[in-house]
DNA sequence: ATTTAAGCGAGACGGTACGTCCAGTCTTCAT
DNA sequence: ATGAAGACTGGACGTACCGTCTCGCTTAAAT
């Protein structure tokens, strides 16, 4: 189950009909084509020959292909869930960072990923990413975080982005820099751990 | 992708003084490219222009532009630090890490998370960033994690590998993921919360 | 960067203006786009910026944008002179011909010559270039010629394209061809030739 | 722009062979380009995608299409005649113009024209044109001129090029500019009526 | 002392994709 | 219902690097 759908910050403000058909016919391409070859696939050309949409029009949208396969990635993503009614909130943050590493090990995932890589030397990029996709889902995780800390489960003073960075990093850091597989186990003890060390008594 | 350089083909290997020289050639020249604009800057076209290095021969030793670069920031990455004999495991880890995100802000750092970048699309260089950077720092901080088990700090059956990227997670996710800056405070906090979750009473 | 779509310019001011001052409009931007940067700058997109015209518009009234600098030269060449009364009429072919090279070499001169140039591969462009430039002035000279055969100057059974090649023809093959500069010693010469030539009592 | 190809650095004693092999078969392609479609079919791409060369290998020789073509009209037109030796130079003069109108008629010529045209707005074509095109041909005419002189059928002080541009402008005249037929009649007259003007007794 | 071939510089080559410009057409909307 | 605004498809442009491929040259090692 999920909260309420939040509409995404993406707010197509079209004034011309065509133009957002073209914007979808591009996006369902650099669908299939993240689909097929992953990032390194979605180029502006094959874009453009795939959705029939001219490569000036794609350029009138975007500035490059990183920009593509950001917004198809950032419309087409499930918005994070709450990890469901049921179970401690240390569990629902369990089901929540499980769900999270089942989204970034699929085939969107590695679009995620990839673009993750792409804005260490693309700073525009760096912006759109964190505008689009990481403040949304942080301002979510954030508020399951909040119910945490008003269920007493949590330490009331914790700093929520020190909290939510203690066990998403972990997570990104084994998916981005070491290259480990992210078990189920390894979840639930980072968790854990941070429950423990930021837990009420403490 | 190879580490370092490719195994000659034929074994009487005709140590021909001017190989090594061409490499390092290469790789000062990468360096310089490095410093000046990034990684992006370190084309095979311009590694060859400014060493005077052919193009044939930097394939001859590296497979692409990035393993270039791997190379010459493994060949002059400084060996991480001990965190210094005083004080607790604890405030050596910290000034560990503090120096650990030091060196990804520096010049050569930005080298470091354009190959992180870089290998989220590259198998090779994923598995060469392994060999030659991760791996031989995360045997270097394992070995600080086992003297602070032997002295207590950390409990007896901690997972050497979870209590490392519980405290490792964090700040490269900073770095590399959410793009937040990676305070002194942050560090000091995710240590302490690391050393409270693994704790020896816990 | 732009996440989504690139935002679209605002206040989009529209009024009706009638069809003959659209026509004006984008001659007199024509004609300035000419004078600044030669018929290479006259391209339908800057006419369409320039004149405040849209570029159907634009279409609506000429084919290309060859047709519409065409136009703006035929509007705006002055009439081809008579080489005024006095003198002899190989005095006035001379101060004709004249006349014509200054033209040829001024900023409008540099569109005829580019005209010239384009209506090689543009048939429509080569009739309209007949109808509108060639062919007036053609017969204003013929009218010359006629006057100056009454006079006896030249012989009465000239065909009257032949004479005119021959003096036109060496002072636009000059310019257009060879490339070498049209001197006012050249044109006395061409004519001197012309009337030996074709001389009453050849 | 440059003419052929463009002049090998220093020491050009490398394989030639390789160069030699993609400039003909560009070369060869853009001839049947030419004949296909006149200039306009001459674009890179088509002359890439025709002979099999790399469009970055033609940018490497030549700076633009207008240079290709121009290259492979200059590689592959004829020599101008002299006439042959029969009869006085009044008629070897008519025979070469001819001869000359004959190929400016032909698929060949309407590549000719086309670089006229386009050498309008292109001054670094016309210098091109002018060294690989004009000029040849004007020495060999001016050679033949000078042989009419010491024969006594053209004025001995006459100026050759007033006198070649004095036949050969009416030519090009027609072709290029007032776009009407040339016929032999008219070449003969143009002559006649320059052997006239410049004959030894004026 | 003479081969001999590995390693080298130089750089041309076929390619892919880039990002841009402009052409000419078509749709929408305001007047 | 006209005409301005401007989005669209499409073709070609000229550029940057890629990774591959001869070439000859140099020189150390093996004769």
């Amino acid at each position: 189950m999920r909260t309420e759908e939040r509409a995404l910050p993406t707010a197509p403000r079209r004034s011309r009909q065509s133009s957002a058909e073209a914007r979808d016919k591009a996006l369902a391409a650099t669908a299939e084509l993240l689909a097929e070859g992953g990032f390194q696939a979605v180029t502006m050309e094959a874009v453009a020959a795939r959705s029939g949409v001219a490569k000036t029009t794609l350029y009138r949208w975007w500035p490059n292909r990183a920009a593509v396969a950001l917004a198809c990635v950032s419309a087409r993503m499930a918005p994070i869930g709450d990890g469901g009614p049921a179970g401690s909130y240390r569990e629902r943050f369990q089901r929540q960072l499980k769900a999270t590493i089942r989204l970034l090990n699929s085939a969107e995932g590695q679009a995620i990923t990839a673009l993750i890589g792409a804005k260490q030397t693309d700073p525009l990029l760096a912006e759109a990413y964190s505008e689009q996709i990481a403040r949304p889902r942080r301002a979510q995780t954030r508020m399951l975080l909040q119910q945490a800390i008003r269920a007493g489960e949590v330490a009331a003073g914790t700093d929520p982005d020190l909290f939510l960075d203690a066990i998403y990093g972990p997570l990104y850091y084994r998916k981005v820099v070491s290259g480990e597989l992210v078990t189920d186990a390894f979840i639930d003890r980072i968790v854990d751990a941070a429950f423990i060390a930021f837990s009420a008594r403490a």
